[in-house]
DNA sequence: ATGGGGAAGGGGCCC
DNA sequence: GGGGCCCCTTCCCCT
């Protein structure tokens, strides 16, 4: 069977009791087809795929597709100095890496608590007819490998993407969708400068990362969690053999973007780094072309302007 | 031609 | 042993 349904809201299948609060409080429950809906009357929108009849109609559809929650997964510390999905240096080492069973990626999507799909499949149990074939879909006839993939299908014909990347605003219809999603944000910064910690050596790709990280070295208070800054760690870049040394020979400091006191983060110390800063404009733009997250985007750059790419704006 | 996304199947794991 | 969940893979389509 393929689904991607653990964090969506199949799980909350009739599990609502028709006409009850079920805005806020839905959770993941096992789904409960038993429970079943009798009042059948508002029409939900179908945005994708084959369309359902005229006739159609849900019931108690009113939660619209946008009304998401951070579930267990788009968890972050109750007072985030910065968001890591709006900083490309921090959410690039979350982003999922081939062949790794890291789950810090998981960090960048939400995912909806509400399903359309779970209504649909309310509704189908409660259709007089039922089809021969449990698992075949009653829209199209079509016929599943399982019941849970049948409850993925019904999302085609719902629209219902309860996968959201949190970087762009993306959303799609299976977990597995968003995780190839995650890479075209990771692949866009893959020879950005390193910012090496002199005194244990770690890498970071954004230097205020790093200043935050020599301030666990140093017991200075820090703006991030420790788990944020070791999440923005890169562990896996290969050996500095593309990042000369000399700039370790000239200043520890410079070229890392260590801030040192009358010089701009990055020092100025290398084309480089204007040229990834580029980059990571250029990316953010692209972000911005988003229209579902446009808001979102700015807003937190706006709360969290220190860690915007381009330090060395003043 | 290439990259990205949508959708579904297959297999492993767990209950 | 069977069913469900989850991840990975594959195929197809679009741009």
């Amino acid at each position: 069977c393929s689904i991607d349904s653990k964090y969506s809201n199949e799980d909350t299948l009739g599990a609502r009791s028709p006409g009850g609060d079920h805005s806020e409080n839905m959770q993941d429950e096992p789904e409960n087809l038993s429970n079943k809906s009798n009042s059948i009357t508002v029409p939900l929108s179908i945005s994708t795929g084959q369309r359902l009849p005229a006739n159609f109609s849900f019931g108690q559809v009113n939660s619209p597709p946008s009304s998401t929650s951070s579930g267990s997964l788009g968890q972050f510390p109750a007072t985030p100095v910065i968001d890591p999905a709006k900083d490309p240096a921090i959410y690039s080492n979350l982003l999922p890496r081939p062949g790794s069973n890291d789950n810090s990626w998981e960090s960048l999507i939400e995912v909806t608590k509400t399903s359309e799909t779970s209504k649909l499949q309310q509704l189908v149990d409660n259709i007089e007819h039922k089809l021969s074939d449990p698992n075949q879909c009653v829209i199209c006839h079509r016929v599943l490998s399982c019941k849970s993939a049948l409850q993925m299908h019904y999302r085609t014909h719902t629209g219902e993407r309860p996968f959201k990347c949190k970087i762009c605003g993306r959303a799609f219809t299976t977990k597995g969708n968003l995780k190839t999603h995650m890479g075209v944000h990771r692949a866009k910064p893959p020879m950005r400068v390193l910012h090496q910690c002199p005194v244990c050596h770690k890498k970071f790709t954004n230097a205020l990362v790093l200043q935050q990280h020599i301030r666990l070295h140093t017991g200075e208070p820090t703006d991030l969690t420790p788990e944020q800054i070791q999440a923005a760690e890169v562990k896996d870049f290969p050996s500095p053999g593309g990042f000369p040394s000399i700039h370790n020979s000239i200043n520890p400091f410079l070229g890392q973007g260590f801030a040192v006191p009358g010089l701009s983060p990055l020092g100025h110390t290398l084309s480089m780094n204007h040229k990834y800063e580029k980059i990571d404009k250029e990316e953010h733009e692209s972000m911005d072309d988003d229209d579902d997250d446009d808001d979102d985007m700015s807003n937190s750059e706006n709360q969290n302007p220190r860690f915007t790419s381009s330090p060395d704006m003043h």
